[in-house]
DNA sequence: GTTTTGACGGCGG
DNA sequence: TCCGCCGCCAAAA
């Protein structure tokens, strides 16, 4: 793990699972940041998306897609979602539990 | 320096 | 269930 929160952040993204989604404030309570999830989305915003960072994949804990804007263009986000089988509806993940993945329970540490 | 602003989330009414 | 307030904390103004 690096030594700051940004490329912990950037980390744990990049471990999620293609098809797979979580939460800013999962990835906080990981970092052991839980009541910091807005640090996540703070740290995402900094992130370039042409990085290769999968930020599409961090969504709020509803499952919606508040990040949207911070994309290319305003389906960027979905399509690149749906282009791993995750369907969306109204900016929100349809079932967002099945595709939900907590880092500090894959993750552990 | 201080103030405002969020890609959030928990809790109370 | 829905809605709004509040704590969180780094960056930008």
């Amino acid at each position: 793990m690096g030594p700051d929160f940004f490329n912990n952040v950037y980390e744990v993204a990049c471990l999620i699972p293609k098809g797979r989604v979580t939460t800013y404030g999962a990835i906080a309570s990981y970092l052991g940041m839980k009541r910091s999830a807005r640090m996540v989305g703070y740290a995402m915003n900094g992130c370039d998306i042409r990085s290769g960072i999968p930020a599409h994949r961090v969504v709020n804990r509803n499952g919606m897609l508040t990040g949207k804007h911070h994309f290319g263009s305003h389906d960027e986000m979905q399509r690149r979602l749906e282009k791993e089988g995750i369907q969306v509806k109204n900016d929100k993940i349809v079932n967002f539990e099945k595709h939900f993945w907590d880092p500090m329970l894959e993750l552990k540490l």
